[in-house]
RNA sequence: GGGCGAUUAGCUCAGUGGGAGAGCGCUGCCUUCACACGGCAGAGGCCACUGGUUCGAUCCCAGUAUCGCCCA
């Protein structure tokens, strides 16, 4: 079977196109399962459905399909299996973005339509973030691409819910929550994001009820919220305010008094003032010392974080003041009450004071602690098998760092808000009678979520705020026509969907069938290996952990692989904001798909940002031309090789090649089973240019050139042979370029990437023949550097003399001449020092070896005695060092007997080396006078 | 405030209880029939700082400084 010729340069735009879709057309990424073999699988993380390709995700998917090509190759049944993500909020902010550019609202098309709207643009762009990471090469099944909204994983979806709804670890309640006032929605702990700023702490005056000359001064950095206050805490043991606790004082702007209470838990008796306000609806600490008191709670602010006039009115506050806050934001609430404090000569102190504020993940809006009711899962009893799965290594973290982040979060996790406001998602399957529950549904009046002045609706209930946390929910895998408890038909559901990680964290199980127990189920499950990001390690591994055992009897997965983050070249985040993203579709046109690829791959060294700098991109581009190039050299010499030899009757390069492809074979192995990546990459990169290219294609030329040469048949066997390793080598890290030389090559078999991945040949190592080439290579070096010194062309033939320190290795040296000439172009004289025309000869030392260059009578020494001088120098400083060493007593009586036999070896090296280049010092100092 | 990590050549980063490494960049030479996206040679580093452990520390330990991340 012959094959075209290799093009001149390579392109790889071209060749992308031609073997992805021939993969595709083939469906060579389905996994083929076979009796015996054992699985290998990973899903994907799926990407938001509506996003496109950045560099994080060119990161991951390029490291899961290293993984999943090696797998496969290795002959295991291989599945990856692609999906995407419907990212409730995100999405849907998307699209209401859209609409608000044609000047409407998700209110003015309600829900059917908004929802409608949303799988639209769903249908449209969704497919754009598939096709890019086919682009990148990624062998995924596609004929198994799933969504997390689609019919298979709702049912799951649902399943699961109504399941530990029935095992009460699904609760609704009315609780503390994050809100965000631009989402209108609540939010996970998680989902809030910290940010340092300068804020200031206002110290406030607050008088005693029953002596208005006596007062405590509470320091807070939040003062418009002192409004919905509903006591002070001092510490217990704080002599300061002992006999103060209580006792009542009058809230500042308002008619009310509150209790003086003692807490040891909220108070600092070192912050501020050592006395603090309890604000249990606006601060999480203040609700929880809020519940410890039996307080009430006053909510001072709206859906929207702005003051709320009825809420103000709940909670006393001056008729003046109100007036003034009405409906303001909290930003412009909070000057008003100063100034209102100030006015009152209530407002003592004020000092800078550094603050986090927490922010909306998804739209970096200033979140607010919300009360509201909402839906939560009680994570407790899911989170200890979770936290036992990673303790007993029934799950590995790698790198393992990671371990105690995940396990310290896992320990102190709170109960999880899955409840969000919006439409974009998995509706809760709840409904309510109304009929059994009119006492508990807001239809008016002031619900959470409304702006009223005298209790009148202004506008529309927010989603599930109107339905109490009393109100008794029907929990249902199918939809409920009648309610079960009065018979009635007034039934609704919950108009609140489901937090979009919930369905992710059901992904590993949810994509492969479950709950019903599917083939692919039994065999894929539990997955292999997941590869995430850091960022999503709680939002997503840790819940995939809790979900998968709860629900499978199993963990999902054995490996969890976390890689960097992906940097700009400065170190800074990438954003679209600041301008620096580097785009890898971009990249992948400019340098190639495979450059792209090997570039992530080298960099992801556990626990490090990477910071990408394009230039590493155009260095591994240019690994790609050399390897094409060598390709093409040796498509010119493919042709008349023999059949294969045992590597013990080849010549002297091709077995000391097949050692060294061994030794590179092993290492990539090794690398790949510790997910190193880094290492993998940079073995491959040093064997395939600095060992293949540029010495064994050197040392194979003059059997490949010269008609006849006896070795010829043999050394291209080997060539072709090592060549198509290599491809099977890389491939996993560059499939594109090497299916391409594979298939020009003559080939059985219809793609490179269901052939055998390289495993190691126990006779191919071969130590004398990597001792034989070191001494070659010594040899080479040395005398092209007394080439460059004495300003010899490279081209120029000259006689070269060498000799070694003893005669084995001079022995070892005769039997490479003909090697060494080759590549020098030059005769060699192998005889004793003595015998060289030492005046007209430069002598270099390297290592045992002695090499002598001819000297033009006309040259300028002078660089060439500095350079040696030097060398002296230096050899002389390593040898005192050693020599002082070796010399102390303590060294000899303590050090291992192999460290210490090692250096005495070294020393002698050293001195051997030392007295000839002294000697060839000598010489030259001679020539000069 | 708590935790974790980093600090090695101009830049980006490997690495090891006993002789400092790579890629890129830089300098010089070379268009020799696979490749100038190339070849050859070369310069460049008290391995952040201060102590400690050790016969011996860039590596282990403690502290300091700077930077980064996570959590509160």
């Amino acid at each position: 079977m012959s094959s075209p010729q290799l093009d001149k340069t390579y392109n790889p735009k071209a060749v992308e196109q031609q073997w992805g879709a021939y993969w595709a057309e083939h469906k060579l990424f389905q996994p083929r399962p076979t009796e015996e073999s054992e699985s290998y699988s990973i899903v994907i993380p799926p990407p938001n459905v509506t996003g496109s390709l950045h560099i994080g995700h060119a990161l991951n998917h390029t490291l899961q399909d290293i993984l999943i090509r090696w797998k496969r190759m290795q002959g295991l049944t291989t599945l990856w299996l692609p999906g995407t993500d419907h990212a409730g909020i995100a999405t849907q902010n998307v699209v209401e973005r859209q609409l608000q550019a044609e000047g409407l609202g998700r209110d003015d098309l309600g829900r059917a339509a908004f929802i409608e709207r949303v799988w639209k643009w769903k249908e449209q762009s969704g497919n754009t973030i598939l096709a890019q990471i086919q682009q990148l090469g990624a062998s995924c099944d596609w004929d198994r691409l799933r969504f997390t909204m689609d019919e298979g994983l709702s049912r799951a979806v649902r399943e699961v819910f109504v399941r530990l709804y029935e095992e009460g670890l699904i609760y609704r309640g009315e609780r503390l929550i994050n809100w965000c006032p631009r989402c209108l929605t609540a939010l996970s702990d998680i989902e809030v994001e910290h940010e340092d700023i300068k804020g200031t702490l206002y110290h406030i005056r607050y008088a005693l009820t029953d002596d208005p000359e006596i007062y405590l001064t509470v320091a807070t950095t939040r003062p418009e919220t002192l409004l919905g206050d509903t006591a002070v805490a001092v510490h217990p043991e704080d002599p300061r305010y002992q006999q103060f606790i209580g006792k009542q004082v009058k809230l500042p702007l308002t008619t009310r008094s509150i209790p003086i209470v003692a807490d040891s838990i909220l108070v600092d008796r070192e912050f501020g003032t050592g006395a603090v306000k309890i604000t249990p609806a606006h601060d999480f600490n203040d609700f929880e010392a809020g519940e410890r008191h039996g307080l009430p709670s006053l909510t001072i602010l709206d859906y929207k974080a702005r003051i709320d006039p009825l809420g103000l009115k709940n909670a006393m506050v001056d008729a003046d003041i109100l007036a003034l806050l009405s409906l303001k934001s909290v930003e412009d609430a909070r000057p008003i009450v100063t100034e209102a404090l100030k006015q009152r000569d209530l407002l003592i102190q004020e000092e800078d004071h550094p603050m986090a504020l927490g922010k909306c993940y998804r739209c970096k809006t200033v979140v607010e602690p919300y009360l509201s009711p909402q839906w939560f899962v009680k994570t407790a009893p899911l989170a200890a098998p979770a936290i036992e799965a990673v303790e007993t290594g029934a799950i590995r973290i790698i790198p393992d760092g990671w371990k105690n982040n995940y396990l310290g979060w896992m320990r102190n996790i709170k109960d999880w808000c899955i409840s969000r406001q919006i439409w974009w998602g998995h509706q809760i399957p709840a409904w309510y009678c109304r009929t059994c529950n009119k006492e508990h549904l807001l239809e008016t009046g002031h619900a959470v979520g409304t702006t009223a002045e005298e209790g009148i609706l202004t506008e529309p209930i927010r989603m599930s705020c109107f339905i109490t946390s009393d109100a008794k929910p029907i929990v249902s895998k199918t939809d409920p026509t009648v309610c079960p408890q009065c018979g009635g038909s007034d039934v609704f559901q919950d108009p609140d969907v489901l937090d979009t990680w919930f369905s992710s964290a059901l992904w590993p199980f949810s994509t492969l069938g479950w709950p019903e127990q599917t083939p692919d189920l039994k065999t894929f499950y539990p997955t292999s290996t997941l590869v995430t990001g850091l960022d999503i390690l709680f939002f997503w591994v840790a819940r995939m952990i809790m979900m998968g055992i709860k629900f499978t009897g199993q963990v999902p997965f054995r490996d969890v692989y976390i890689h960097a983050l992906v940097r700009d070249a400065e170190g800074q985040k990438m954003s679209k904001s600041k301008g620096n993203v580097i785009d890898p579709l971009t990249k992948m046109s400019q340098y190639g798909t495979d450059a792209l690829r090997f570039t992530l791959a080298s960099m992801a060294s556990p626990g490090r940002d990477i910071k990408l700098a394009e230039e590493r991109i155009e260095g591994y581009r240019n690994f790609a031309t050399k390897i094409w190039n060598a390709g093409r050299f040796i498509q010119l010499y493919a042709d008349g090789a023999k059949a294969a030899v045992p590597p013990a009757s080849r010549p002297f390069p091709d077995q000391w090649i097949l050692s060294r492809l061994n030794h590179c074979i092993r290492e990539v192995n090794q690398a790949l089973e510790n997910y190193r990546f880094d290492q993998a990459t940079s073995h491959l990169y040093q064997f395939i240019w600095h060992e293949y290219c540029d010495w064994f294609i050197e040392l194979a030329k003059p059997s490949l050139q010269q008609e006849h040469h006896p070795d010829g048949p043999v050394t291209r066997q080997t060539l072709v042979e090592s060549f198509e390793i290599i491809q099977r080598l890389l491939h996993p890290v560059m499939p594109f370029i090497t299916e391409e030389i594979w298939q020009s090559f003559p080939h059985e078999g219809m793609s490179i990437m269901t052939q055998p991945f390289p495993t190691e040949h126990p006779g191919w190592t071969n130590s004398q023949a990597e001792h034989d080439y070191a001494l070659l290579q010594g040899f080479v070096t040395t005398t092209r550097t007394g080439r460059a010194l004495l300003n010899i062309p490279a081209t120029a033939p000259l006689t070269i003399w060498g000799t070694t320190t003893n005669p084995v290795e001079t022995a070892n040296l005769q039997k490479l001449q003909p090697y060494i000439e080759s590549i020098l172009r030059s005769t060699l004289q192998l005889t004793p020092t003595a015998t060289w025309p030492s005046a007209h000869i430069l002598q270099l030392v390297n290592g045992n070896l002695t090499v002598g260059i001819p000297i033009e009578s006309n040259l300028d020494l002078q660089q060439v005695v500095k350079k040696v001088k030097k060398q002296v120098e230096a050899k002389h400083k390593e040898y005192s060092r050693l020599q002082d060493r070796v010399a102390s007593p303590t060294f000899r009586e303590k050090a291992e007997p192999s460290v210490i036999q090692e250096s005495e070896a070294r020393l002698t090296n050293l001195r051997q080396e030392l007295d000839l280049l002294t000697s060839s010092e000598q010489q030259l100092a001679n020539m000069l006078t």
